[in-house]
DNA sequence: TAGTGGTCTAGACCACTCC
DNA sequence: GAGTGGTCTAGACCACTAA
């Protein structure tokens, strides 16, 4: 007796575990196409049902999607899930309202002892700084403080690489470092004088700050974000049931 | 040709929108037995591995949940998702922190417009308003605002009905009022003096504010919840994908 | 012991994509 | 036409619960 189900981990939890042991240890890149499922099933020593049932869950999770004669692939990160995209939406009742960003400033600098440990640095390193506004309609709601680890993204301090609102598939595709997810965390604070000067507010009104860390494969980090903005452009939206 | 696809919606979705039709109409309310598979494979005349992908698929979206051995409940709502629960998390480095709610006020009053017309009153009705404080250690971090209407939950402005930290429970067995779900959101502000002086906080400081719409069956609205916490106890993390 | 959900298989048929 | 994923079925066997 009590021989019980120590191990008993169901078949198509160790497909998911397959799956997810070759995207975590690089082997498969956001944009991969995988095996088909009854190449799976083969290789695996499953019924094609099992495979199904282990893929479903990787893409409920969003770790896989599917298109129908085409095949599964792994996901693209999407900062569209970025808390970021409450900024602003429920102005004008519609949504889609875009945020423009605008380089302010890039260069090599020597990072704070805070910075430069989280990413992994020794104590006054020199470190990629970018500094961009956010704006709707010409009027500014955020200011954007980024961190890079200069050796990922060498020459990016240069003018001549054009740097989009959307930063990380330029990085992907330029430097070749893939982005694998971030994390963000939200607070709030009040304006000091430099911040309300240049999102146009008094002094002390409230401000959003999102602070997001961004990894490469093996946890790397590569990606320290600071973004503070305007508090009354800032609603986040939840159900709870 | 072109008898194409309009109307192909799959069998079990048509058995998940069954489950969801007797949940939105009140036919079953949370906490309750659903039938066993092999009885909704008969009733609705499909195989019951249809049946269990429906099932499946509510699970997943935490509309049902299952035991084995017993059968297939209708979720109770879990107000331990609220967004509430960020605050003061990360204190010293464990989770788990509870907070304490103490009622400072509770009377029936006459509520603002904006608060009425929230709560489908005429202008000007008279609403029953609780105010309470929430504590960490005896220090309060939070204030809370909540209007109720009153002819729901008759009697509960007496001080014989204790409040409890969570009063929803309370509500559904006292009033029989069944609480469905509900909607946050989350902004920023700085605290007026008022609210400076409960929180122990300097004026001006910067605050948290989290409204809550709380609902019964039929989408009616039973609560308006304005809860203003220390936004230096405050903070939401998000993982992207 | 009967009834429930959980796992796994085998196979049919369909819809979509690409060549 | 070959290959992919999407839907649906039928059935075996297991684990858990309750009476």
């Amino acid at each position: 007796m009590n021989h019980s189900n120590e191990d008993h981990i169901p078949l198509y939890r160790r497909v998911e575990q397959h799956i997810l042991d070759d995207i975590n240890q690089g082997r498969l890149v956001p944009g991969d196409l995988i095996p088909s499922e009854p190449k799976l099933a083969k290789q695996l020593n499953v019924s094609q049902g099992t495979v199904k049932k282990a893929l479903d869950n990787l893409v409920n999770e969003k770790r896989l999607y599917r298109h129908q004669g085409k095949g599964t692939y792994v996901s693209t990160i999407n900062f569209n899930n970025s808390l970021f995209r409450f900024f602003s939406y429920g102005d004008a009742s519609g949504h889609g309202v875009r945020i423009r960003k605008q380089v302010i400033e890039r260069r090599l600098k020597i990072g704070t002892k805070h910075i430069c440990q989280q990413l992994d640095y020794p104590p006054e390193s020199e470190l990629l700084y970018i500094k961009r506004g956010g704006y709707i309609h010409d009027q500014q709601i955020l200011i954007e403080h980024s961190w890079w680890c200069p050796e990922l993204v060498p020459g990016l301090e240069k003018e001549e690489i054009h740097i989009p609102d959307l930063m990380y598939a330029m990085v992907v595709e330029t430097f070749g470092v893939p982005v694998v997810r971030s994390e963000e965390t939200l607070t709030a604070d009040i304006a000091n004088q430099q911040t309300a000067k240049a999102l146009g507010i008094k002094e002390n009104s409230p401000v959003v700050v999102l602070i997001r860390h961004t990894y490469s494969r093996n946890n790397k980090m590569i990606e320290y974000r600071k973004t503070i903005g305007r508090a009354d452009k800032f609603s986040y939206k939840a159900e709870i049931r």
